[in-house]
DNA sequence: CTGTTAGCGCCTTCAG
DNA sequence: CTGAAGGCGCTAACAG
């Protein structure tokens, strides 16, 4: 399947990347849709009375909105975004860049997402960057002129990208970014969370608490690496740190560097659910009992951390709540609404399982804010 | 955070239901965007030059057209979307309406979408219809007149379906629906899938094998309990069709039901792998030993598949070429391109891993296509 | 090669 | 209460 001018595409966004000019494509036109002017020939009246009974504004009599609306319904009428958009100078489009869509976090954040768009008649145009700064930069460029406001989620992003391309025109919130990147941000709490994974996992009388952190540079991983580091009493051991990429295999490697030091680490936390995954699983090839020799803790709490052998002790985070916050914040940004604190957090709840041996069942301790969620296997 | 003209939007929604207007939002209008007249102006030619260079057809002086190129660079112009289409009566938009966006599968979907879109540079509207006939009629009138053509997975879609709102005037591809409900179709061969996995469980010796359906009216459950029924040599007996909805509770309910009947099976091939999750932990709770005892089979391959214990074989739907293919042939038909078969179908592949007891790690006869999938655990 | 002109569909004064 | 007319930003003839 050839597309046409593909290749003409190309070459321009090389030649004018800063002009954002989609190509001519020949393709053929649809049928023609019905206007307000078909509607105003069929009601015998002017198109001004037929935008005006469609708009609810100014006084129409009772007589020609009623047939003015029988016949908009009769005749399947929809408005042109494009023309409307032409004069309001607003799209009813909220933009949505993400770094992926792999997984169960981002189509959460979508559906959170798209429900608080849907309440306020918005719609979602969604693209990805692949965590690359150029292609966010091009998604944005891309998506400017045919939306009304921007939620922006990408690893590299700092007040200098947004300087260079978000030259305050557009209405922006971003996503789990620095802190002063911008004047309106919604967070996870990452801090909080690991903070209080830490102290659950030291409530349950373990010492020796070994972290097995995320991807270097990424906010989220800084962040329960940080909170890791403060929630430890006696400071942490560079030994029982290990460096992963939130992947299963990093877990893995996690687990052989960890059972290597000596004295061992009697829990782990780790920087999300798949790590604790893999750890688990090759804790468990090694002959090492969870939760009795080591107790884990992980964040996310994906589907499958319910599923794993002892189902696993996690953080989880509210990802839908995420997406609708971050939508009414822009929403209320595009509004023009001054009055907000700069950032907004989500906070994670503790979710206990059975991978951290607590021996009862509720401490009133590991929890910072928010409820502790107990679960029966 | 309250939203301007929130309430208005329900009401008018209420009142003129068929047709979809959006209110008038007050709000703070943007400043005013660069437009081709102001870059027309500051470099003394007229508006057609400008629109020449910009969409890089028709003569232009390599002088002025380099002029131009930097005018607009400088002054960061962006084309008005809007205005374009209302002349070219196109949008470079592509409308994606999904029952929801819960889950592993979805995000999967719009990924191969959003990477096929962007290979295309067309931008992805999205939206979901909560399984909702009527939300997703709300959801493609809403989106008329914004997007070049429809994708559209509901799983109430039929040809009436069709013929009432989307009276040919838009392309549309149908995901996962009947066939014949439209022109273009593209579908998970859940049958083929099916098939493929009640004879590899056939080719392990099992000769009681069980099945746990899907929801009643989803077609994709429809298509996995044919392919069960038409691969099983001796007919299906009722009292091994369970009743589920792709829950994981089901799947527990069907543990039950099944080690109640008399003789057992011998092994359950589950209509996705939530179900086969649940029905396991079930199992294993009332001390059935898997496989030895009952062959478990799934369908998707979830991530959580690898992790259950024993590692549940299931079958793997590529669904990330599902979206690029069905965003490949939308884009064909928005092309005016006719010369394709009414449906494309997506095979799903074998993934054997423990939970089916296979004495050798390969059998050639339980695939009908495609390859088999072998993993180490 | 370049400029002028007529709309695309819609909203919004301004007159009746 | 209603209609006529101008213009939003842009493209596509058609003249020069």
């Amino acid at each position: 399947m050839k597309q046409p001018g593909g290749q003409e595409v190309t070459d321009r966004a090389l030649v004018a990347p800063l002009v954002a000019v989609a190509p001519p494509r020949p393709g053929t036109p649809r049928t023609r849709n019905v206007t307000i002017k078909d509607i105003a020939r069929e009601a015998e009246v002017s198109i001004a009375s037929v935008s005006r009974v469609l708009n609810n504004v100014g006084r129409v009599s009772d007589a020609t909105r009623a047939r003015i609306l029988s016949i908009a319904e009769r005749l399947r009428y929809v408005p042109h975004e494009g023309a409307r958009s032409l004069i309001s100078n607003r799209t009813a489009t909220i933009g949505m860049v993400l770094p992926d869509l792999h997984g169960e976090f981002f189509s959460e954040l979508l559906r959170g997402a798209d429900s608080a768009a849907r309440a306020l008649q918005m719609h979602l145009l969604v693209s990805t960057s692949h965590g690359d700064p150029d292609e966010a930069a091009a998604a944005i460029r891309s998506m400017r002129g045919r939306v009304d406001g921007l939620l922006l989620m990408s690893p590299h992003i700092d007040s200098n990208f947004v300087a260079r391309h978000l030259s305050g025109e557009l209405p922006v919130v971003l996503l789990n970014a620095p802190p002063g990147a911008a004047p309106h941000l919604v967070s996870i709490d990452d801090y909080v969370g690991a903070v209080t994974m830490v102290r659950h996992l030291a409530a349950a009388g373990r010492t020796r608490i070994a972290h097995i952190a995320g991807p270097v540079g990424n906010s989220d991983a800084a962040e329960r690496l940080r909170g890791y580091r403060d929630a430890l009493a006696h400071g942490a051991d560079p030994a029982l740190v290990f460096q992963g990429d939130f992947s299963v295999e990093a877990g893995r490697a996690a687990a052989l560097a960890f059972t290597a030091v000596s004295p061992r680490p009697d829990a782990i936390f780790a920087a999300n659910d798949m790590m604790a995954a893999g750890c688990m699983e090759a804790l468990s090839e090694l002959g090492v009992v969870i939760p009795d020799e080591i107790a884990i803790g992980g964040f996310d709490d994906v589907p499958l951390a319910h599923f794993l052998s002892p189902p696993l002790t996690t953080m989880r985070i509210d990802v839908a709540r995420f997406g609708r916050t971050a939508i009414d914040r822009l929403v209320a940004a595009i509004a023009g609404q001054a009055d907000m604190p700069p950032v907004e957090k989500i906070v994670p709840t503790l979710v206990i399982r059975q991978s951290c041996g607590h021996a009862s069942n509720h401490s009133r301790t590991t929890s910072l804010q928010g409820a502790e969620h107990h679960e029966h296997a």
